[in-house]
RNA sequence: GGAGAGGUGGCUGAGCGGUUUAAAGCGACGGUUUGCUAAACCGUUGUAGGGCUAAUACCCCUACCGGGGGUUCGAAUCCCCCCCUCUCCGCCA
């Protein structure tokens, strides 16, 4: 969340930022002040009436001591009414604190001065290009035909099983997708210096509330309960990503200074309920309930965090590279990022029998907005408590990936190549009709 | 799921209704002493919010002893609910 402090004091600044995003949400910092101003306010009536009892309390220890017992009477049937006016305004600022938070949780990250100006998808710009679209002498055949004839996914039964949406992996296709997921682990923990974690699958709400998925975005996760007890409902949720449990792994704890900076990495299933999602219902991998993921998340000091968020991408391309696949990166504009960005780039990766480029990857300098929801801070040497930035970004997705991969590589007699890095994971340099 | 034990500052650990503004020890930091190290001695040593300010300096106030409620003039201390850890039993991959 943003901070409070800087609301106050750069008023328009700040709305000015949130205007960019095209959200609307400069709209709610008047309404955010007015309820800062009130509960400041009554914070100052409160507590000098706390002080005042805390101060009679003691004299009337100090009575009873000494068995004046009708003083001491006379200064409680006093202090009883004191008692009842600050319950009185500590109801007032809990109601107002709760009104605060949920708009300041309402409220997105403000964009970084390099993110370009824009409203929606169509004014992201590409930063760069790598590798070419692969040509064919024959017609790319699509994922989905690919899948089938070669036995990789199998999309009914996937759907008998638990809907659309939750693809059924099978032979060769499943040792695909755990190769690549093997594949990436391997390069971003031996080569570019993550530490490799395994999160729970499922994560709390102050977790979900910790990288601004929650409160807003609270359809599109899927929520469950223990059996038929509704009590538990709302406890636990399916992760969207690793980065729910991963980017609060140091959640109400000071780090010091050098532990910084963190990187870690992760791979996960990723659960999305997508409700009211474009392409929902859209038939193979591109969009699913369903998919693996290999996260990447940086806790780093402010200075050098955009550095980091460029290293950050570059190790995701690393993986396309060495995939052999074309991919562009695009810088997102105001209007098309997440809610808890500052920054963001994407990377799409070619899918040729597509015909399009398919986002596999979202880096993301979030700032000190998660630290902040997170109350994560780190130590510096002179003794001050600074929140770190933090970062998150796909290292990337499955399905997609996937999908980009078998139709680049797919040959005229309807196999798929196997790029050599995968080469060793699966055993084989072909995948064909079994 | 059942029975029991427990959760107090960076750590150990006392306190179980009012000189606790959370004892004491350890650790850490600063200082004195010292040829150097060690030791000894002295001092400092949490977090958040609010007020005052140019100040994220000082000072003042409030809250915080796993979390949330309650009783009371007053709660670390008493009561209720929840969470977590440990030991044993049951069930289970």
């Amino acid at each position: 969340m943003l901070d409070i402090r800087l609301v106050r004091e750069k008023t328009d600044e700040v709305k000015r930022l949130l205007a960019q995003r095209r959200a609307g949400d400069e709209k709610k910092i008047d309404e955010l002040l007015e309820l800062d101003a009130e509960r400041r306010r009554l914070l100052g009536e409160v507590e000098q009436l706390k002080a005042l009892r805390n101060r009679v309390s003691k004299e009337i220890g100090l009575l009873m001591k000494e068995k004046r017992l009708e003083e001491a009477e006379d200064k409680k049937s006093q202090t009883r009414e004191t008692g009842k006016k600050i319950s009185e305004i500590d109801a007032q600022v809990a109601g107002i604190e709760d009104r605060r938070n949920d708009l300041l949780l309402n409220i997105p990250n403000t964009p970084h001065s390099s993110v370009p100006d824009g409203a929606d998808e169509s004014d992201n710009v590409t930063v760069r290009e790598w590798g070419e679209k692969p040509v064919f002498e024959f017609e790319p055949k699509i994922h989905i035909d690919l899948c089938e004839s070669l036995g990789l996914v199998d999309f009914a039964r996937g759907a008998k099983l638990a809907g659309s949406g939750f693809p059924l992996y099978t032979g060769a296709g499943a040792r695909l997708e755990r190769a690549l997921i093997q594949f990436m682990l391997d390069i971003h923990t031996s080569e570019h210096g993550y530490h490799e974690v395994q999160p729970p699958f499922m994560v709390n709400r102050d977790c979900m509330t910790g990288v601004g998925q929650f409160p807003k975005f609270v359809d599109q996760a899927y929520v469950v309960q223990e059996g038929e007890d509704t009590e538990t409902f709302g406890k636990l949720c399916m992760i969207p990503t690793a980065e729910a449990p991963v980017a609060n792994i140091h959640r109400d704890e000071i780090l010091s200074e050098n532990e910084l900076p963190k990187y870690y990495c992760a791979y996960s299933p990723c659960f999305r309920a997508e409700a009211g999602a474009a392409g929902v219902g859209t038939r193979g991998l591109i969009r699913t309930h369903q998919f693996d993921k290999v996260e990447l998340i940086k806790l780093v000091p402010p200075e050098n965090s955009y550095d980091e968020l460029e290293s950050m991408v570059a190790n995701a391309e690393t993986i396309l590279q060495r995939l052999g696949l074309h991919y562009r990166i695009l810088h997102l504009c105001t209007g098309d990022m997440g809610f808890a960005s500052a920054k963001t780039y994407d990377i799409e990766v070619w899918a040729p029998g597509q015909g399009q480029y398919l986002e596999v990857s979202s880096c993301s300098n979030c700032e000190d907005y998660q630290a902040r929801r997170m109350n994560i801070r780190y130590k510096t040497g002179s003794g001050e408590k600074v929140l770190p930035h933090i970062l998150n970004g796909s290292g990337t997705a499955l399905a997609r990936l996937f999908v980009a991969l078998i139709e680049s590589y797919q040959r005229s007699d309807g196999s798929v190549g196997v790029p050599q890095v995968l080469q060793s994971y699966m055993k084989t340099d072909l995948i064909g009709v079994s």
